[in-house]
DNA sequence: CTAGGGTTAG
C-alpha cells in the first residue's frame, strides 16, 4: 500500500534486518480501519499503531509555537513515521496548521539529508491547503517547493492552478498549465475551468479563451454550467457584448442548457453596459425556460434599475423578492444604499439601512462603507450613531 | 465526503 518509504538513518536499516517481516513503515493511524496484511497476529503491528496514535495525539496537544521544538526533539521517531498517514490524520482531525508545520519541518529535514519527499505527500499537502482555502499560504509554500522535481497528478496541478488564479499570479498559472500538458497530463474539465478563469481575470485574452474552448472540444469535453458562466463573466468583465452573445448562442446550439448562474452572468453583461432591452430579453428567456431566479438575479436587476435612475422600481423589486421567498442580502441593500447616496437621497438610504438591520441582514464592510461614504460626503457624520 | 463558477466596492 504505502510503497514509498523514507529511510534516513542506518539504525532503521539495522532494525529492519532484525525483523524483516515487519511493515517497512509505521502506520500512524489506520484511518480506514481495514485489517490488512495479517500483521495483527504477533502484536507488534498493534504496538506500532498505538505508537502512531500517540504521536498524533502528542502533536495535537502541542501549542503551535512550540511545535518545531517538539519535532526537533523527536526527530528520529518522526522521520521514521509514515509521514503521509500522519499528515492525513492531522488534516482529518482539523489540524491543518499543524499539518503544514509538520510538512515544512519534514521538507527542511529531508533536504539536509538529500532525500526527496514523496509525490503523494506533496499532493496531500496541496489538497489540504486547497480544501482550507489557504491560497496565500499555499502560494508561499509553492515558492519553496520546486514543482518540476515532482510528478504530481492532475488534481494537485489543478489545485495549484487555482491557488495561482486566486492570488493573482496569472502568468505563473499559465506556465504551470503549459508544463503540465508537456508532461503528458490531460487537463480535466475543472482544470480548464480554472484556466478560463485565469484568462478571464487577467483580461485581454479573449483569443486565448476561444483557444481553450477549442482545445476542450477536440478533447471531447462537454461544456457545463461552470465553464459557460466563467466564459460569460469573462466577457462581462471587459464589456465584450458581441462575444458574450455569440458564445452564449453557440453553446446553446451545441445542446447546452443554461442555468441560473450563466443567465445571471448574461444579465450582468447587459446590465453593466446599460442595454436594458437585451437584459429584459434574457430575463424573459429565463422565465420561458423555467430557470429559477435567485438572489443574484435580483441583485443584477436592482443594479440595472438604479443605474437607470429607477429607484422606486429598485425598491419595489426588493419587496417582490421577499414575497417570492428570495431574501435580499447585503449586496442587494448595498446596491440600493449606494444608489440613494449618489442621488442625494440620504434619508431613504438611512431608512433602508435600518430596514436591513431590522430584517436581520448583517451589514458587512461594503454596506458600512456605502453609508459612511455617503454621510462623509454630506458632512453629516454626526447623524451616524450605532 | 478528492479540485471548480456568478453579484456590492466613488
Amino acid at each position: 500500500m504505502t510503497s514509498w518509504h523514507i529511510s534516513v538513518d542506518s539504525s532503521q536499516n539495522l532494525n529492519r534486518q532484525a525483523h524483516p517481516k515487519k511493515p517497512s513503515s509505521v502506520s500512524v493511524l489506520q484511518l480506514n480501519g481495514s485489517k490488512e496484511e495479517g500483521q495483527l497476529g504477533d502484536g507488534s503491528f498493534e504496538f506500532l499503531l498505538r505508537k502512531g496514535k500517540f504521536m498524533l495525539d502528542s502533536i495535537v496537544e502541542q501549542p503551535l509555537h512550540s511545535l518545531n521544538d517538539f519535532f526537533d526533539s523527536n526527530k528520529l521517531m518522526l522521520l521514521e513515521a509514515d509521514i503521509f498517514s500522519l499528515l492525513k490524520a492531522l488534516a482529518h482531525s482539523g489540524n491543518w496548521e499543524r499539518a503544514l508545520l509538520f510538512f515544512e519541518w519534514v521538507v527542511l529535514n529531508l533536504k539536509s539529508s538529500n532525500v526527496k519527499i514523496d509525490n503523494q505527500v506533496v499532493e496531500l499537502m496541496v489538497r489540504i491547503l486547497g480544501r482550507e482555502s489557504q491560497h496565500s499560504i499555499a502560494s508561499k509554500l509553492l515558492n519553496v517547493i520546486p514543482l518540476e522535481d515532482y510528478s504530481l497528478d492532475v488534481r494537485a496541478y489543478t489545485t495549484i492552478l487555482h491557488v495561482y488564479s486566486h492570488t493573482g499570479k496569472y502568468k505563473r498559472a499559465i506556465s504551470v498549465f503549459e508544463r503540465m500538458k508537456e508532461t503528458g497530463l490531460s487537463p480535466t474539465l475543472v482544470t480548464y475551468k480554472v484556466m478560463l478563469d485565469v484568462y478571464g481575470k487577467m483580461g485581454r485574452s479573449w483569443d486565448k479563451i476561444l483557444g481553450l474552448l477549442d482545445e476542450m472540444r477536440s478533447n471531447g469535453l462537454k461544456f457545463d454550467e461552470f465553464i459557460c458562466s466563467t466564459v460569460i463573466s469573462a466577457c462581462g468583465r471587459e464589456g465584450l457584448l458581441n462575444e458574450a452573445k455569440e458564445s452564449f448562442a453557440k453553446l446553446k446550439s451545441q445542446g447546452y442548457v443554461p442555468g441560473t448562474v450563466t443567465y445571471n452572468a448574461m444579465l450582468q453583461v447587459f446590465g453593466k453596459a446599460r442595454i436594458y432591452s437585451e437584459a429584459l430579453s434574457i430575463l424573459k428567456e429565463m422565465e420561458d425556460n423555467n430557470c429559477p431566479a435567485d438572489s443574484v438575479t435580483c441583485n443584477e436587476l436592482v443594479a440595472a434599475y438604479v443605474r437607470a435612475g429607477f429607484y422606486k422600481e429598485g425598491a419595489t423589486l426588493i419587496e417582490t423578492m421577499m414575497c417570492k421567498g428570495v431574501m435580499p442580502n447585503a449586496v442587494t441593500y448595498t446596491t440600493m444604499i449606494n444608489a440613494y447616496g449618489k442621488a442625494g437621497k440620504e434619508d431613504q438610504a438611512l431608512k433602508l439601512f435600518d430596514k436591513m438591520k431590522e430584517s436581520r441582514c448583517v451589514p458587512n464592510v461594503c454596506a458600512y462603507n456605502a453609508v459612511l461614504r455617503m454621510l462623509g460626503k454630506k458632512s453629516r457624520s454626526e447623524d451616524f450613531v450605532t
